[in-house]
DNA sequence: GACAGTATACCTATCAGTAGATAGACTGCC
DNA sequence: GGCAGTCTATCTACTGATAGGTATACTGTC
């Protein structure tokens, strides 16, 4: 499957700005100056800003499903692929960034249906991931929680520390759920 | 120190619809028309948008801070008062709403200095209020957290919850927290 | 008590800027 | 010739903000 490059660097640039600044403050006009094109242009590889925002989600899933799988096959430990896990937050953090689906989340009331699937979508495959793999290793694992419960933790848990820790530029929360990490395994 | 109904009846709308929509999706105008006055009327009481930032901000803070008060008078143990604050973020994600600070946390790029320092006190106030508590009931609590961790790992968890269980309409995550708050406390 | 001055709380009218979106023309490659 | 990709030009809608006016109420002075 063969996408325009052109339409690739305006996924990009609309990912790093999202992340940034949020969905409501992308315009196709400054997607279009930062790339080199007209607005008119954008329009053509996003017929509606909704398509943009469906598109840009769905790239984004995809990436992070990339991630968690390289996780997986470097991490023979859950305390490792847990570190790597919270280390995709962490890289975001340090580009004083939130998570994209963070992001959209906030914004979630002002989407249109295929962009709100989208999003879904990254949480239920990203919170699968953590639970398939807190389950996987439950005989490390100290407390009554759950495995779909420390899922959910860890989910709203990071996508949270992200979001405060950005408020006063420190990573407090972030390292906080390291700890947390450390605490739950035998 | 008398301030005019009008002002809080802005005030309170604008409070509403920035924990529904964010504070980007919400215009001087669309308060106007909710309180019955024209936008130049809330331009007098509030002469700039990051003014009315501020003000609902600050309104908020001190309207948490009361109801973190109330629960402490209220409850005597520490799972009692963890479940009074955890009840505030219920509350909101009854509503369908976030947290107002959590929605303004990820709109902090598109905020003035003034907005920004108040976001910062009430997550400082917020986050201090926790450590407190968690810190006067050390001996309740199994691990080797310490209260400023938990602080952090409630605080951003929290925040966390109510964006992510909005965006699939449950409640999975914010009870995933109630569990977590069990199974620290022998 | 009457008047001047000032503050509060709104109004109408308008501004420049930006938003998303569309129609229709041009260009270069296969 | 046809198609992909981009362009110019334009539209309507809305944004935050300001200028200038008005009615009402309070306040201090004579």
């Amino acid at each position: 499957m063969f996408v325009s490059a052109k339409r690739s660097e305006i996924e990009q640039a609309a990912t790093s700005a999202i992340k940034r600044e949020g969905f409501k403050s992308v315009s196709f006009r400054t997607l279009a100056d930062q790339v080199g094109v007209k607005s008119s242009s954008v329009h053509y590889h996003f017929r509606t800003k909704d398509d943009l925002a469906e598109a840009v989600i769905r790239s984004y899933t995809e990436a992070f499903e990339a991630a968690l799988h390289a996780i997986e096959q470097e991490n023979e430990t859950l305390l490792g692929k847990l570190d790597g896990f919270q280390d995709l937050f962490a890289e975001v953090v340090a580009q004083d960034d939130i998570c994209l689906c963070g992001m959209m989340a906030a914004e979630v009331s002002s989407l249109g249906d295929g962009a709100k699937q989208a999003l879904r979508a990254f949480f239920r495959i990203s919170e699968s991931w953590l639970e398939k793999t807190f389950a996987a290793h439950a005989s490390e694992l100290s407390g009554q929680l759950s495995a779909a419960e420390l899922a959910g933790i860890f989910m709203a848990g990071l996508e949270g520390a992200t979001l405060v820790d950005r408020v006063d530029g420190k990573v407090a929360r972030l390292q906080a759920f390291r700890s947390l990490s450390r605490s739950l395994i035998t």
